[in-house]
DNA sequence: TATGAATGAGAGTTCATTCAT
DNA sequence: TATGAATGAACTCTCATTCAT
């Protein structure tokens, strides 16, 4: 029996083949959202853009939230690894000032992972169900920022350092979002919008300066 | 008898038909958004909830877009004269610090005036099409509050009041809108957010004080 | 009080302003099915351009139906007094091919009544219920045609004249409306098919010549 | 076991239903355009009677116009076969009274295919858009005629084929319609306006005969 | 396990007709 | 009698989901 030679290489192992069709759908509804927003997003398109059979997605994802979860919660992790590297070391030898460029450095580099996505997921996907992941990020992020202003209490007027936390992180994030949602691109570029937030967020924060 | 048309002012009972429908309409549509989310608003629900047949609805809305962009309007509206009223006046008597928490207030009462809706508003319509419309609102209160910066030139350190003004009214909406949305509502009130946001502000404005 | 005076002279006695409505409404509905289509007639349409209230509409005609079979019977009443005029008269004098120049010509004319509106009605009027009127002319027009053959049995070599008098109307009719509708106008003109269109019948209908 | 895989010739599942399907429809709108004609038609009386979920209908054709102009196509392609088949073959041998006899039996032919359907194809159609198939079969029909009327130039006392043709065409076609359409089927059978109208165009075509 | 044909609830929308004024 | 706001059945069409193969 030579056929038994002709027959292809054993495909990928089963875990693979379905790590594969995964990346697929995501990566596939990652664009669908982005090419047609959240409203004229649907299963067949996305199993379409995947290559793979609607009865194969259905296979891996039990419904159409739960797709758009798993794709927020992807994204989500390569925000939160972001800002983990950035702001999640104990480092105290850095100064107050290189904290706050270092967090809204890492804020920017966020949005830039997939600025368009990014944009879909925080204002088109309905906020209800399982699809809040998003603001978790925001809570993570402030306990972050929180434990890194405690180690430097002493430089910060602001007493309550959970709303100081959490007035940073908003204001980073907004900020740059609407900088970056801003139609006329050449009024601000993001580096002047990065000092001035940082000049904000210092004067917010620090002391006013009395050693003289 | 000439009198009984002047007791009686004719109530011009077709316009009146007409208008309590309008706004039955535009009613049960804020309250289906609330209540749904955008995705979940149809045109049969709301009908339904203004007790109104659907043909109704389609008299005087031409498509579901249509309904939430006058719903859009009217929020709009609304907003805006409590914009103009707060900060559109111009006044130089008010010191900056007063400018800052009139402002403050004056978006505090945008929020308050529907808060549900305006999250709804804000967060989950597709800002396409003719639903931009809430997104105007920020650029007209921009202008408002650069204007009123320009006044007090002076008084502030920022070079650019164009980004100032942008600062500005981002940071305190997004702030706002952040302590709102906030689960735990028992942890900061507003009136500490407003106290909070003016110190943010205050700081990244004005001068340092040199004076001793 | 002279108010009185002012009072508009007393409107139209009733049974004239009826006709000036039903008149009204019929117009607008040969002119909404002329530009629109009989798809896209609709009653509310049709009183609008007829400058009356839907309500009105329904006074006059108990449903959209019987707009259109007045309309029908209107053109229909407009066309057969052409016919009468041209082939109803009882003359013997004129010749075969004289009566069949007129036959041509009266059916040329009633297609330029109203050429659009003939189209539609022929086209597009679902040939059910009460609104088959517009076949009845043609029975109408083979019997006075059929009358007229007979005056002239002798000149005929065709023997069934009943069969003679539904070719001719038939021919005549299809041939006008065909060249009517031809796409390309230059090709034919109508004078031309009028002199086919005789030398056709005349062809079929008389004796060959045997004089010589 | 290789031996089922011939016995048993996949049938390929898919594709059959889909082929079934789609007939089903094809006929399903076939019957309810004659049944209930072009206006009361509807998707969902089409999906009904063949015995399909709406769904399936909208898979296969993406408008309810989409599925008439199949159902125009189909009938067509039926009609153009018989069309080519009686007078479209290059033969000169034929003399002209039995070309006219060919040409009237496949116009017979091709209406009794399906009369009513093409009653309903003719009359209700919109001649619009994608729709206006039927009269392209008559420009068809009307060239292949030209052609061999050509081939017979010397028996033929009309000057201009092109026109010649066309009325042939259109002669043969209304006066056959017209007799189907006739509600008292007793009085004329269809063999004998075969005759007449092959009377008729012989009539017209053929030079008097000149022989003695 | 993969496929894709099939499903059908429900969406947006139209329009002939009714009826309170 | 005239008005036009209101009605709702019926229409076209979409899409998340199922299931036979």
């Amino acid at each position: 029996m030579p056929l038994r030679q002709v027959i292809k290489p054993r495909k990928l192992p089963r875990q693979d083949r379905s790590r594969e069709t995964v990346d697929a759908l995501l990566e596939a509804t990652s664009q669908v959202l982005v090419a047609e927003g959240y409203d004229h997003t649907s299963t067949n398109k996305i199993a379409l853009k995947a290559g793979v059979s609607i009865g194969s997605l259905y296979q891996y994802f039990p419904n159409k939230e739960s797709l758009v979860a798993a794709l927020i919660e992807r994204h989500y992790l390569e925000m939160a690894a972001i800002c983990k590297e950035s702001i999640g070391k104990d480092v105290q030898q850095v100064t107050l000032q290189q904290l706050i460029r270092d967090t809204i450095r890492a804020m920017v580099a966020i949005h830039a992972v997939n600025p368009k996505l990014h944009a879909v997921l925080q204002e088109q996907i309905p906020k209800v169900g399982k699809l809040k992941n998003l603001m978790e990020l925001h809570l993570e992020t402030r306990e972050m920022v929180r434990r890194q202003l405690e180690m430097r209490r002493d430089d910060i007027r602001v007493q309550d350092l959970a709303i100081a936390a959490f007035v940073v992180v908003e204001t980073v994030d907004s900020l740059i979002h609407a900088t970056l949602l801003q139609e006329d691109p050449t009024h601000w570029t993001p580096e002047k919008i990065v000092d001035e937030i940082a000049d904000l967020l210092l004067a917010y924060l620090s002391r006013p300066d009395t050693s003289h």
